[in-house]
DNA sequence: CGTAGGCTTGAGAGGAATCAAGTGCGGTGG
DNA sequence: CCACCGCACTTGATTCCTCTCAAGCCTACG
């Protein structure tokens, strides 16, 4: 049993202006307490949902990191995106009533479910709450323009360079630090992610520090030169 | 001057079971024409929507056929999508209330505008359109999980029998041959969009018609071996 | 203290990119 | 109506980036 229902309110939550309420003024944050009905938590490498699973609510990631992943029927699969606190995961339910991907805890997490009909019933009634819903929609949209351009037209050091000056813009909207940074996941999902694999990845890194752009130790990552990160995906030729 | 003032019901257009008003009944049918404010005809080549542009329709496509791609400040672009009757564009917009995408039309068309704020009040008012909203919304995040899936994992050949699949099963659920249609696009569209030059685009076509699998005259494509069309995606040996 | 999983590094192969001609269709203008 | 031109496309030769296969290391964990 890794359901726990413990009552915690949103207006109370540090993660509230990243989060779902954000945007929302105090009455309205009231009403979406009432949303998260419980708290559920999952310990790592375990499954938040599954492709198939029936859809029936989003989950607001409370604490710890999730990677979500499509498989295709031949076995190959692709991580579709790393989720950490703040953030919304089971948007791909919606459509057919069920999951088309598994979402899997890369470290134990706690996550906020919310009922997907309670959520519509209450934006039904609360514009801002509506609007909220969809820009977060709209906002995975347009993350994953941003993934397309990097698959279909970098190369791996490009690639690898967005990915960690995306990772680190985003924890350090979140209070950590905006130069080091643990890995939470493996260079294998890395390269999933990155249409790379993990050799490549763990060549390219070590090329970034051997340039004096990283300092890597296992998992744990510092950016030395951050301008040079930011020129990798800008190539200088151009 | 390219926007007419033409008023369309929803009612009696023969694209109701794909577009904006599936899954609606009689009564919200014809509060929906009411959204279609008004009807935008766009020529071949010309912008439907550009980045940087605010946000303030979506639009359904009525005929022709879009493509969109976003930029990198480097100038590369990534086709990120080709559109065709009865689906709906400008989804990218709403987060930030501007586009962050170019909508090019790749033949001439016309396009019904239905103002955001309007569909977000009447949504909230008919709870079978919010449904819809939502899905149509859904259901663009898991295409785009299906193109991450293909620029990441798979070969070159893979990827173009899985867009010319998905391209002539989009095209028969519009009444279209199963077997036969004419590509809206160039070599270059599609190979931006598959992560692939133009070159390789027309090596494996070729490729493809001398493996006796389709028929190829200049942008009309037959396909003749469906079922091996299929199995290139699911390679034997897996 | 042993082991397994994650990671690094090397060597070689291969698939797609790049560079380079050349073809042919469609549109334009004489 | 026909000739010319440009753009899209095809095809070939070569390069190169990344994958694949392989070996060994390190570290965390039991």
């Amino acid at each position: 049993m890794n359901s726990q229902h413990i009552k915690v309110a949103c207006s109370s939550c540090n993660l509230r202006e990243l989060c779902m309420p954000a945007g929302l003024d105090a009455g309205d944050l009231a009403r979406i307490d009432a949303i998260v009905a419980r708290r559920r938590k999952v310990k790592r490498r375990e499954t938040l949902f599954r492709t198939g699973d029936p859809f029936t609510s989003l989950f607001a990631i409370r604490s710890g990191f999730f990677k979500t992943r499509v498989a295709s029927e031949d076995g190959r699969d692709q991580v579709t995106g790393f989720q950490m606190a703040g953030e919304i995961i089971g948007l791909d339910g919606i459509v057919n009533d069920q999951h088309s991907c598994d979402a899997v805890a890369l470290e134990d997490a706690e996550v906020c479910v919310m009922p997907f009909h309670q959520i519509e019933a209450l934006s039904r009634e609360v514009q801002a709450l509506q609007r909220h819903v969809h820009q977060i929609m709209s906002r995975e949209i347009v993350r994953e323009h941003g993934v397309m351009l990097l698959l279909g037209s970098m190369r791996a050091e490009e690639r690898l360079a967005a990915f960690l000056l995306n990772l680190v813009q985003r924890l350090h909207a979140r209070g950590f630090s905006q130069s080091e940074f643990i890995l939470r996941m493996t260079r294998e999902e890395i390269g999933s992610y990155l249409g790379l694999t993990l050799e490549t990845v763990s060549r390219t890194m070590s090329k970034f520090m051997s340039d004096g752009i990283l300092d890597i130790d296992q998992r744990r990552v510092r950016i030395v030169d951050p301008e040079g990160l930011r020129r990798m995906i800008n190539p200088p030729g151009c």
